[in-house]
Parts: C-alpha cells; sequence; structure tokens
DNA sequence: AGAATGATTAGAAATGTATCGAATTACTCT
DNA sequence: AGAGTAATTCGATACATTTCTAATCATTCT
C-alpha cells in the first residue's frame, strides 16, 4: 500500500506529469528536458531521481548524457488496481459499534435511548446479550433483566420487540435468532 | 489536462485513499467514516467535498445522513491514460535549438564551435541558411560568406562538408538537399 | 415549533515539497 | 593528464495542503 501510494504522490505533479509526457514520446535527458520546460537541471534531475527510485524511469548514459527512458509496463493497469488497499481495510462496523455503545452507556448502565434506529439497535442489541437464546422469558423476569440497564424498562422493552430484536406471545417473550 | 493532475492530485493522499476504499466496498457517510479512519468529521467533509467537486463520488441524504458513493466508472481506465496529454506537448527539439543558438551566436556571430556533435549540426545548420540551395560556390565564395559568421572559416568550412550538409567536389561546393 | 444531531465552514497551526542558485561530482574526448 | 560538459547535491525559500477546534448550518423527529 505504501508503495503505490508513494507511486501516486510521484504522478500527482505538474512537473514529473510534463516529464513523463516527454519519455513516453521519446527518451531524453536532462538537460534538453531543462529546456522543454524551461525549468533548471537542478529541477529535473531532482524529479528524475525521485522518479527512478519508484522504478518509473531508467537511466543509462550515453556519450556525454544520462539518458531518461520510461518504465512503461508500470502503467497498463486500470486506475482500479492503484487506488485499492489488499488488506481487508479493518472491521469497521465493530469500530463504530464500540464507539456508539462508549456513548450511550455509562458504568455499565444505559443514559439514553439513541434516537436514530441504527444506534438504538446496536445499543439494544447490546442488552439483548443479557438474555439467554432459546429460552421464554415472563415479562416480570424481562422487566428485571433490562432494568439492570435502565430505568425505563417499558420502552426498552417495546422497542426490543419494535425492532425485531425480541418476539413476544402473550405474556411470554423470547429472543429472536 | 489540468482535470487529469487535479484528479491525480486527489488520489495521492493517504486519507483520501483510505476514505476510498471504504466506499469501495459500500456506501457511507461522514461521521462513520471519520470513526473509522480516527479522525474528525471536519476532516472527512474536508476530503469528501473535494472528492464531490471533481466527481469522484455523489452524495444524497438519508435521515440524518449524507450518503457518500463511488463513481466506479473513473477507475476502469489503465493508469495510462491519466498520465498522457492530449496536445503534442510542444515543439521540443525547436526550443532546443533556439537555447543552442543563442548560445553560441553573439550580435550574429559564432562565438565558438561546439564540441558536441548534437550541438554543433545545429549551429552549422544555421550557417547553411546563408547559402541558396541549388547554387553551386567556389572556394572563395564559400569562404566569404562563412566569416561573417565566424573568423576561422576554414574548420567551419571543413565541418560543414563533415557533417554533410555540404558537398564538395574539385573547387565546387553546394548544399546537401 | 423546538430539540437533537449530523454536516459543513472558517481560521490557525504544522507539515511537506517544488524550485532555484551555487558548489561539487562524474564522465568524455582530445 | 587536463579541459570541458552534463549531472547531481546542498541549503534556503516560498508555497500548498492536511488537520484540528470551534462555530454555524441544515435536516429530522417529537
Amino acid at each position: 500500500m505504501k508503495q503505490k501510494l508513494a507511486l501516486l504522490k510521484l504522478l500527482a505533479d505538474e512537473t514529473r506529469l510534463n516529464i513523463l509526457n516527454i519519455l513516453l514520446r521519446e527518451d531524453s535527458y536532462v538537460e534538453k528536458i531543462a529546456c522543454d520546460l524551461s525549468l533548471t537541471p537542478a529541477t529535473i534531475c531532482y524529479h528524475l531521481k525521485k522518479l527512478e527510485a519508484a522504478g518509473v524511469v531508467n537511466c543509462s548514459r550515453s556519450q556525454f548524457y544520462m539518458i531518461y527512458s520510461l518504465n512503461r509496463e508500470l502503467f497498463d493497469k486500470p486506475l482500479f488496481e492503484w487506488i485499492k488497499k489488499e488488506e481487508p481495510v479493518l472491521d469497521s462496523e465493530e469500530k463504530y459499534r464500540k464507539e456508539v455503545l462508549s456513548h450511550f452507556f455509562k458504568y455499565g448502565r444505559l443514559v439514553q435511548l439513541p434516537t436514530q434506529r441504527k444506534k438504538r439497535e446496536i445499543v439494544l442489541g447490546e442488552i439483548a446479550k443479557a438474555f439467554e437464546p432459546e429460552r421464554q422469558y415472563d415479562e416480570a423476569e424481562v422487566n428485571e433483566i433490562i432494568h439492570r440497564f435502565h430505568e425505563d424498562h417499558c420502552t426498552v422493552r417495546r422497542e426490543m420487540i419494535a425492532c425485531g430484536i425480541m418476539a413476544r406471545e402473550k405474556e411470554t417473550y423470547w429472543l429472536v435468532t
């Protein structure tokens, strides 16, 4: 990745693009390129050395001159390949989840029920962990468990149903799998 | 061209590459991306706005969130297409020629005959313009014309022949076409 | 209408980098 | 070996850009 970023940085400069365009047409050398672009040889050399270090160009001496030439294979791949990371980035969802939880829970208790659905689902999902799957609870049990997390167990209980995290029939509640 | 350079500059930033990689997997929104990358929403917004202005991403509102998505067609072209200028660059040779001439001619006279073949050819080619094509000159005429440019007309005359700019048979000289 | 929340903008600090002139190095040709 | 020439390096300067905090704006939901 570092490699690709470095290469993109190299390409993102007007002078270097100009140099590459010159080399795209034909090999050339420092003084001539400097003349073409109305810049000093020092500047052109600075850029060519950077390009060379990254493997974008090669150079070899011919008489007085250092002839620079383009490494053309580099440019065949679609741009897509140049921006994509190999690593699976990071488990974004999990990180976001922790962020939300740490915001709404203080000392293990739910400070406030989030307004937004997405955050509310995360918070309710966390509370749902206190219930065992495949087990049936009566309303008093449900209230008691929820109450460990939040004062208003009625609202939370209702939201658990609304979000589809728990189901209920008559007086019986259970976790939806 | 300006367009392409601008786009490459956009891609040449670690944070923006990270953002694009996130959007490559799925659409997302400012706060979530900020959380993923451990940066502030302000920073993410700054980058997304730049990307949007360049047409790299689009955004639309959904509930509380501005959902950003990738403009994927952009990335199909090979990198090659992204660095190549449409314009024929500039007549590099002509510019180089002028540079060399202004260096070796002062006030219309040749200060010194360049050592290097490439430059010498350019200088001699300039002097050759003083001769009419298809006309024959004797040596005295040739010397006189060359003398307008340079003291040592003998050397210059000999070099004109050596470079193949003029030809000679016995006492007669003419321009090679 | 008002409260809540995410998005955006403005301003400032810090960092990175392109460019140049001058001095030095590396090489070629006589 | 020495003169000449192109390439490179060094140090300094100027400019662009990323990032943050704080404040403001725009939208949604009650």
